[in-house]
RNA sequence: CGGGGCGUGGCUCAGCCUGGUUAGAGCGCUUGGUUCGGGACCAAGAGGUCGCGUGUUCGAAUCACGCCGCCCCGACCA
């Protein structure tokens, strides 16, 4: 009988490639596997490696096979259209770098950032800001020089402390970076709209089913981001989703329609009570019979070495992105045991505003409210009846909390969804940070120096082809969409016995 | 970096607890034969520093210690 090879995995969906790359199964290269490799958790991961595309070197470091790279050349052929379709100039940019170049931004000794090598002062380059303003920096002079969209497609190297999920997050991976310099804000915008058309259209051509969210800026810096996300399990990123009304954001910067605690008429006045052994929230609101409205939860952290105490209604979570936006930048870290006795003279679970000497914050959720109940500072003791307005020095109110799966979302009023995703890409407006701190500058019509306005824009290469392939798989193996598959026609000669058949199929195989 | 797991032919794993013949199985691979329209069968083979090192012992894949590597959870994630 003609015996099926077991590389079946491979199978379907044929159609025509942009390319015309022929070749006979007999010769190619592709080591299939028959059973799935412990190392691989996801499907993604262990399909990749069974149907030949890839094989690990070392952790988050992978080998390419023909095949593998046949569909991310795919992926980066659609890339590289799409960004020369706004106007994007291809460049090639160095992976080594001088060590110098990233100290002058400071991002030499960004924790678990940038690998080095040992014989020389040169580092593996994790990203291109610093490369691309040094070119601007020497031969971008005028206002007539720009605007600027420049991007490469480049590997990248990154000192990642748990490589993980296969392709997801590796230590050298194939990224798509591309940098706009503009001279103002508002041409900025232009551009940075620009790369989120071209983006979607990217991820459309890959077949991919994406959404596109709010995001944080984080320590890049800059004024504003999104991220292009595809949902999945298997995705560190959370985001908050409304089915309804489309709103969608990364749970960084994510906001819900939760009601505020308010104000009552009757401020009654503060009494401290004793708690024994009353440590949480939940314990609180039992012990006093009262719901968790009337409750303000005390999170002390460290805001660059000082102390600052952040109030949350109930059991509300602090989220430490909006915490770090709130409190202007900076590293953030909560208070452990014993700096919180030595700050506040109480354990956790007895911390309150009344007495703290430090910063205080609170969540908009507890604007201005009354009769709340916080921890004394002294164990086993809480203060009813805290006015907020009157007895505690709040410094001011910020959104704070951590959305939840099923609140109320912010636009829609609707039930939203959280959920875990893939990012694919992600577009930051940078502005003047890298400019400033590497002299990229210009002279505009009046002769005046100002600093290039930047924007930033990555895309995952090998993440296109993972989810799509988490996106498109069954029991059998991947289900190649037309994009993004190695090949586009699996040319079979069912009877190899016919001449004629043989005959034939090798004329079509010709063409 | 904290916690957990694992490391035995190309792949998946057994053996280890309760040290003792030439270290096993399935899949894959090679050769010969049979089969021949839906992931073949029979037979014979090749292939292993049992992650590395030190130690305990008459004797170590098996026990102890150290190291390395990989995976998962967490922290982190520009």
């Amino acid at each position: 009988m003609f015996c099926l090879p077991w590389f079946r995995i491979l199978r379907r969906n044929l159609s025509l490639s942009f390319w015309v790359a022929r070749m006979r199964l007999s010769k190619a290269f592709v080591p299939t596997l028959k059973e799935t490799p412990s190392d691989a958790a996801i499907p993604s991961h262990q399909l990749m490696l069974r149907a030949g595309l890839m094989r690990q070197l070392t952790a988050g470091v992978y080998a390419y096979l023909p095949l593998g790279y046949k569909a991310m050349l795919k992926a980066m052929q659609i890339i590289r259209e799409e960004m020369d379709a706004i106007g994007g100039q291809e460049f090639h940019l160095p992976a080594l770098n001088p060590e110098a170049l990233w100290m002058q931004t400071g991002r030499r000794n960004v924790p678990n950032f940038i690998l080095s090598v040992k014989e020389r002062d040169l580092v593996l380059a994790p990203t291109h800001e610093e490369v691309i303003a040094w070119i601007g920096a020497n031969h971008i002079q005028s206002y007539k020089d720009l605007p600027q969209i420049w991007y490469q497609i480049q590997t990248k190297f990154r000192n990642e402390p748990r490589p993980r999920s296969g392709v997801l997050r590796g230590r050298q991976f194939i990224m798509k970076d591309s940098y706009s310099l503009d001279r103002t804000w508002e041409e900025l915008d232009k551009s940075y709209d620009a790369h989120a058309e071209a983006y979607r259209n990217i991820f459309s051509r890959c077949g991919l089913k994406f959404f596109v969210v709010g995001a944080s800026s984080g320590a890049m810096g800059g004024t504003g981001s999104q991220e292009f996300m595809i949902e999945s399990p298997f995705g560190e990123d959370t985001v908050a989703l409304c089915d309804h009304c489309g709103y969608a954001a990364n749970v960084e910067v994510a906001t819900s329609a939760v009601p505020s605690v308010g104000r009552s008429a009757e401020s009654a006045m503060p009494k401290e009570i004793h708690t024994p052994n009353v440590k949480t929230i939940d314990e609180l609101a039992s012990f006093l019979k009262t719901d968790h409205r009337q409750l303000a939860k005390s999170r002390v952290y460290l805001h660059d070495g000082n102390p600052v105490l952040v109030l949350m209604m109930g059991n509300d979570q602090v989220n430490e992105s909006k915490l770090i936006a709130a409190v202007g930048g900076g590293e953030v870290f909560a208070a452990g045991e014993e700096k919180l006795v030595e700050l506040t003279g109480a354990d956790a679970g007895s911390i309150g505003p009344i007495g703290f000497k430090g910063r205080i914050i609170a969540d908009n959720r507890l604007k201005d409210s009354n009769n709340l109940v916080s921890g004394a500072n002294k164990n086993d003791f809480h203060i009813i009846n805290i006015d907020l307005k009157r007895d505690a020095k709040v410094e001011n109110y910020f959104d704070l909390r951590q959305v939840e799966d099923k609140e109320p979302c912010a636009s829609c009023g609707k039930e939203i969804r959280v959920a875990h995703a893939i990012e694919l890409g992600h577009i930051f407006k940078l502005g003047t940070k890298y400019s400033e701190a590497l002299n990229m500058r210009f002279l505009d019509e009046q002769g005046q120096s100002h600093p290039v306005v930047m924007g930033s824009y990555g895309i995952g290469v090998e993440r296109i082809v993972a989810c799509h392939i988490e996106q498109s798989h069954d029991e059998n193996g991947i289900a190649w969409g037309k994009a993004l598959a190695p090949y586009a026609c699996h040319l079979i000669t069912v009877n190899m016995n016919s001449k004629e058949a043989v005959l034939h199929a090798n004329q079509i195989y010709q063409k």
